[in-house]
DNA sequence: CAATACCGAATGAACATTCAATTTGGAGAG
DNA sequence: CTCTCCAAATTGAATGTTCATTCGGTATTG
């Protein structure tokens, strides 16, 4: 079933542009069914309700960008390097989708955002919690507990996609690999 | 006329209180007026829309914190001390103040932000903006542009505040100053 | 001929903003 | 000190709009 598929996700896009461009307050759902060729009662056959609309495309996404990272991380790399690759990855990726940037940053500070969706969303990060938690161990880098990583690596990298997305800063290849450099040198011991 | 400052006072108050708890699109003008113990009505006697009202909020904030840093900053502190230092006072702050925090992470986040309110604000950060410069001069930190300095500084510390006010790590002092520890160490050269 | 997909007008709730009417506070007159 | 008066402050019901969601019906598919 083909293009069931299709309309499904042709209504996540449509949602994932509308927000990052207009934020959640400026998105309706007639918007939304409008921007994605559908009729406003189709939504509601594919998705419970506009709060499940936005959860789902947060996981669709966390979880497109979890299997990019386990994809392409060498896992076989000594992990000062894996870490350096993890963050060149996420950087490139942000730095490259401006509307998943933009609409993460706003879902996660939403009250769309809980607790519960995060937990089940760090299942995609396996990979990258436990190259933390070896280099942890081995004293490679400095004993933070995660959100703390996280705000130097993943927070960081969105962060700077979405200002990069905005015109306030051009993030080159030279200029990431500064910041790689520098999130690397705020997490190692 | 303290009874005017008072009220407008109140309602900024009760604004701050709702979004950090409820979001934009939780936060009602009939709400804010009942949160602040005022009419609906009277809230555009203060303010010309709801657009304004959070603008002015926004402003509020940041220049309040502008001063707190401008007054408890040692501008006869060498310059790499007067970073820590800066690092230091911004992670209490907001710290100390999960509202101002949760409000700051959305609305800059939201498309009630602009270029030209950010213009205006970067006026309260003058010695914060003069110390980087000094430094990037004397080749103490690294050579970033300044958004990217913001994201290791300033980004980081309402995004631990942030998470911090919701129980996802605990902020102690020890670990706030791992926190400065590790932010000094992306900057410097 | 089911069952599923799809439509779009209809519904009622929620919303930002307005406004006519009322209250308040204080400056000046007596 | 008291009274008068007016501008500013305040009210909350009314307005018109926008919104998420529903639903009766039609089209499509296998």
């Amino acid at each position: 079933m083909d293009h069931i598929e299709d309309k499904r996700t042709a209504i996540l896009n449509a949602t994932l542009r509308l927000i990052a461009k207009n934020g959640f307050h400026g998105t309706a759902m007639a918007k939304v069914a409008k921007e994605a060729g559908v009729s406003a009662g189709s939504i509601y056959h594919y998705f419970d309700s506009k709060d499940t609309l936005m959860v789902e495309l947060y996981k669709d996404i966390k979880r497109h960008f979890g299997e990019t990272l386990t994809a392409q991380l060498d896992q076989t790399l000594p992990v000062p390097q894996q870490i350096r690759q993890m963050l060149a990855i996420m950087l490139r990726y942000y730095i490259h989708r401006p509307l998943e940037s933009a609409f993460l940053e706003q879902f996660t500070r939403s009250p769309y955002f809980n607790p519960n969706i995060e937990a089940e969303v760090m299942r995609y990060y396996a990979p990258l919690v436990t190259a933390m938690e070896i280099a942890q161990r081995d004293m490679i880098i400095k004993n933070l507990p995660g959100p703390v990583i996280m705000a130097f690596t993943f927070d960081v990298a969105t962060s700077l996609a979405q200002k990069h997305a905005a015109g306030y800063v051009t993030m080159t290849d030279d200029l990431i690999e500064k910041v790689i450099e520098a999130s690397w040198e705020a997490l190692r011991q």
